[in-house]
RNA sequence: GUGCCGUUAGCUCAGGCGGUAGAGCAUCUGACUUUUAAUCAGAGGGUCGCAGGUUCGAUUCCUGCACGGCACACCA
């Protein structure tokens, strides 16, 4: 059990006494109220208006022109004025106050109340109003301790500041950081309008394993789990892609899915090892149709979060206005770097090429890593407007298809807004012997210690040697277009709970 | 994983060249029937992250550990 503080011993007194008089709040089911806090204040508002467009004359008479309304929530603030208490009163919509008078509720319940603490959750009926300060009211006439708050809450100004506490009792930062509240009311809204931008195009919603016997659509190290039934190693996805193209194979032409995948990696700003994932594949399509998607879709989301499709990160003016530009990989590294990798043919000529760059120790870097580095330092971070990086090569693409002309490029693409990365796309690979092919090279560069290489699939060459039509298909981070939609520089601001160390003291 | 920094009251933060600590909010007592970071008067509250070491004495110095932050590494 966890340390009581004084003010902690204080409050479980008081239940206790509560609990002897009869009055046990937990023993309480259920609430009626007739009007959330914002419902509340905009019908104060209407109750004005009508008396404003009819005979009203001066100011209005509340006694009469009130009405009874019943509000439950959160006790955030009590100014006791010795014969009358007002209160601020918290739930999801917003807040409202409260006016508790001697005279209203009787000189006991007017005590009693005196003796709530903040934090707790009340009902409370009344007559509403409108006080000379101009805030919308409820004069107290009745009340109810719905469940006590045993503990005391963060300070009232100042909130919860330390970013441990915030993400560990995400509740707390909750109840007393409203901006949060809203970053998370934005994550919802971008989520639904994903769904509804699928949804109009005629994508099916579906839902594929995340406990997989074997794992892959994407170069990361899995989870590993165990199932003791059947004995057996399992892994937690690390990407939907590859039974999202068995369905169109099965003749879903359209489907998607929003859901959790899992990466056995550092964590940082930009990187939680579970994190929320949209793939959308659509058969009959290219890489190009996929463009239009992301287009549609961050416009979609930005209009359901910000009404607006400019916003602004980090400083940077951001539109999103279709069409965005294009360029490709290898073109923009030698345009910043004057490093062609097209011209460079192996891992020694690529780090040959390289010396002269600021990249660190490459002693490990192939080919593949070098280009990465080099596009992630003296590219990403200046492609701040919308922009489809395009053409990558091969080696590091072992889904996407070939240019039938250029067959050392992919039809791929990966969108960048703001110096970031924000998803991936590509016209799939459907030829199944070209696919056998990459995967040995995978299963190759595994076996030389590349941890993240994917596993050969059988199952999934069997798919494809059934037909998987032609079909573009696309993946995007889901937090991170959060974040980006909502101007925060970390993850774990989008992300309601956050992966963190146990918290020593409260596990055995 | 490596490096640097941090951890002081329920919360937000000061402070201490080694002699066991302060403020604001919150809490408690009292005053106050239009307040809203209410106000006024008074009071209580601390294993200074944990464990060792040095010392007459450690919250302060040293070492280790835990958790967190930032950077790098790994990685979308």
């Amino acid at each position: 059990m966890l340390p009581d503080d004084p003010q902690t011993e204080q409050r479980k007194q008081k239940l206790a006494q509560l609990r002897e008089q009869g009055q046990d709040p937990f023993e309480i089911h259920a609430y009626r109220r007739s009007h959330t806090t914002a419902e509340l204040a905009s019908a104060i508002e209407a109750v004005e208006q009508e008396h404003e467009q009819g005979d009203g004359d001066g100011a209005i008479d509340w006694d009469t022109a009130g009405f009874e309304t019943a509000v439950a929530g959160r006790l955030m603030a009590l100014r006791d004025q010795g014969k009358s208490v007002w209160a601020d009163l918290h739930d999801a919509s917003g807040k409202i106050q409260l006016w508790v008078t001697r005279d209203s509720v009787g000189e006991e319940a007017f005590e009693s109340f005196k003796r709530l603490d903040l934090g707790d959750i009340i009902g409370a009926s009344g007559n509403a109003f409108r006080t000379r300060r101009g805030e919308p009211t409820v004069h107290v006439s009745e009340y109810q301790l719905l469940a006590k708050a045993l503990r005391p809450l963060p300070e009232k100004f100042h909130g919860l500041q330390d970013v441990e506490l915030r993400y560990r009792r995400r509740y707390l930062d909750l109840i007393v950081n409203p901006e949060v509240r809203e970053i998370f009311v934005a994550r919802t809204r971008t989520i639904r309008a994903i769904r509804d931008c699928f949804d109009a195009r005629g994508f099916q919603e579906v839902s594929t394993p995340m406990m997989q016997s074997l794992y892959g659509g994407a170069n990361a190290r899995p989870f590993v789990t165990h199932h003791n039934a059947l004995d057996m190693d399992m892994y937690l996805r690390i990407a939907p892609e590859l039974y999202l193209k068995r369905l169109v194979v099965g003749g879903m032409e359209r489907v998607y899915e929003i859901g959790s995948v899992f990466r056995n990696e550092g964590i940082d700003a930009l990187h939680n090892p579970e994190f929320t994932m949209l793939e959308a594949y659509q058969a009959y399509a290219d890489y190009t149709d996929m463009m239009e998607l992301f287009e549609a879709l961050l416009c979609a989301t930005a209009e359901a979060v910000n009404g607006s499709l400019t916003f602004t990160y980090r400083g940077h003016e951001i539109s999103l206005q279709p069409p965005w530009q294009r360029i490709s990989l290898m073109e923009s590294i030698h345009h910043a770097t004057g490093v062609d990798f097209e011209q460079l043919h192996t891992d020694e000529e690529a780090r040959q090429a390289c010396q002269q760059l600021d990249l660190g120790s490459m002693e490990k870097d192939g080919w593949a890593a070098l280009l990465d580095k080099c596009f992630d330092r003296y590219v990403a971070p200046d492609l701040i407007q919308p922009t489809f990086v395009t053409d990558y090569p091969v080696q590091i693409s072992p889904l996407a298809k070939r240019f039938p002309d250029r067959p050392h490029l992919t039809a791929r693409f990966e969108p960048f807004i703001g110096g970031e990365e924000i998803g991936n796309a590509f016209s799939e690979l459907n030829d199944p012997m070209d696919q056998r092919e990459r995967f040995e090279a995978q299963v190759r560069a595994g076996r030389e210690g590349d941890a993240e290489a994917h596993p050969m699939d059988e199952d999934y060459l069997r798919a494809l040697e059934y037909g998987l039509p032609p079909t573009g298909g696309m993946g995007m981070g889901v937090d991170r277009l959060v974040m980006l939609l909502t101007g925060s520089t970390n993850l774990r601001e989008v992300i309601l709970f956050p992966h963190m160390r146990p918290e020593a003291d409260t596990v055995d």
